[in-house]
DNA sequence: ATAATACGGTAACGTACCTTACCATTATAA
DNA sequence: TTATAATGGTAAGGTACGTTACCGTATTAT
C-alpha cells in the first residue's frame, strides 16, 4: 500500500511540477524575466502561489529551472549524430537541416531571447544554455570536420571556425529577424533550400571556378 | 539679447536631453527594459523625475527613443559605402572589417540585446533596428554582389542569400558568446583573422580542389 | 477512529516604481 | 522693478508584485 501511495503521490507531484514548468515558462517567455508575475503563472496553471513556492524556491530559481530543464530537452534533438556518410556534402546537408530545425523551432527561439535578454543578468544560464545548444553543436561538427580534413576531402585552416561558420550561415540575418519577430520562421521547404545553398558556398565558394575539380 | 538667451537656451535643451539620453540607455542596457527605472535615470544623471517626463513622454517613449537614436548613429558607421575596389576579395575584406567592427562594438552589442528582449513587444523597434543595421549591410553587400556577378567574378545562385550568409559567417557563434556575455568582444586583430578566413570560405569554399583557377 | 503531519489557499506585508499634482525658483518682458 | 510664464524639484497617489505567515484540509500511521 505504502508503495503504491507514495508511487502515485510522486508522480503526481512530478507532472505537476511539469505543469508549472509549462505554464511559467510560456509566461516568461511572453513577458521577460521582469515582466512576468507568479500571479500570471497562477492564472494559467491554477492552485496557489504557494505551490510554485515549495516546487522551485523563488521567481530566479524557477526561471533557471525553465532554462536548463528546456536547454536539455532541446539539445537532445541534436544529439544522436551518427553522422556517419562518407560524403561530406550529404553529411553537412543532413546536419544542417538538424540544425536549422533546432534553431528555428519555437521553444528554442525563446529560450534565445530569454538568454540573451537576461544573460549579462544570470551568466550561468547563458553558460548552460550555450554548452547545451549552439557549443555542442559545433564542437560535433568540428569533429567531423576534422575527420574530413584529414581524409584529405577539404582544405580548411582552423576547423573549429569553418565550423562556426557554417553555423553562422544558417543561423544568417534569417535568425536575426526571426527572433525580433519580423518574420515567422522558415518552413521544412525553405530550411532545405537554405541548407542547400549554405552547403555549396561552405564546399565551393562563390568564386568563378574555370577548372572544376 | 533675445537671440543669444534663445539660443543658449535651446542648445542648453539639446545638451540635457543628450546627457538624459546616455544615462538612460545606461540604465536601459544593464537593467533590461522593465527593470530599468526612472529613479536610477536621476541618480546618474542628476534632476528630477520631472525633467525626463518634459523631456520625453513616458517610459516607453524613452526606449524608444533610445533604440531609434542610437540605432541611427551605429548605422553611420557602415553607410559610407565606397566599396569601389575592383577585386573582390578586398572589397570583400574591406566590407567585413567595417561590419565586423560595428557588429561587434559594445553599443550595437547592448542595442542588440535590448532589441531581442523586447522585440515582440516592441515591433517597431525591433524594425527600425534591423533596418538601419543589419538590414542595409546585407542590402549593400547584395547589391555589390550583383555586380561581381554580372562582371562574372563570382557564380552565385542567389546574391541576397550570398549576403546573408557572408554576413552571417561574420557573426558566427563569437557573436553569440559576445551577445550573451560570455565572452569579449574580438580587438582588431581577432576581427581581421575572422574576416580573412570567412572570405577565403566564401570565395574559394573547404572542397579539396585539384586543379586551382 | 483518531492523532500527527504535510500540503495548499488566502491574505497581508513590504517594497518598488510609473506618473502626476503642487509648489518654488528662475527667467523673461514691460 | 515688477508681473508673468516656464522650468525644475518634492512628495504623494495608485498599482503591481515577490514573498511569507497563518490557517484549514486532506493524508498517513497507530
Amino acid at each position: 500500500m505504502k508503495d503504491v501511495y507514495m508511487s502515485v503521490s510522486l508522480g503526481n507531484r512530478e507532472k505537476r511540477r511539469e505543469e508549472i514548468l509549462q505554464a511559467a515558462s510560456e509566461v516568461f517567455f511572453e513577458a521577460g524575466y521582469k515582466g512576468a508575475s507568479i500571479d500570471a503563472v497562477i492564472e494559467k496553471v491554477g492552485g496557489s502561489k504557494r505551490a510554485i513556492y515549495s516546487y522551485f524556491g523563488s521567481k530566479k530559481e524557477l526561471f533557471a529551472a525553465i532554462v536548463t530543464e528546456l536547454s536539455n530537452r532541446a539539445l537532445a534533438a541534436l544529439e544522436p549524430d551518427e553522422l556517419g556518410g562518407h560524403d561530406v556534402q550529404a553529411v553537412l546537408t543532413d546536419f544542417g537541416q538538424r540544425v536549422l530545425e533546432v534553431v528555428m523551432s519555437p521553444t528554442t527561439l525563446a529560450l534565445y531571447r530569454a538568454v540573451v535578454a537576461e544573460g549579462t543578468r544570470f551568466p550561468e544560464l547563458a553558460e548552460v544554455f550555450f554548452n547545451n545548444g549552439p557549443g555542442r553543436a559545433s564542437v560535433r561538427l568540428t569533429e567531423v570536420l576534422e575527420q574530413f580534413k584529414h581524409k584529405g576531402q577539404i582544405e580548411v585552416q582552423d576547423c573549429q571556425l569553418a565550423a562556426e561558420y557554417f553555423i553562422g550561415m544558417l543561423r544568417s540575418d534569417r535568425h536575426l529577424r526571426t527572433t525580433m519577430g519580423l518574420q515567422e520562421p522558415p518552413g521544412e521547404m525553405e530550411r532545405n533550400q537554405m541548407v542547400q545553398q549554405a552547403v555549396k558556398i561552405f564546399l565551393d565558394g562563390c568564386k568563378t571556378h574555370r577548372n572544376k575539380a
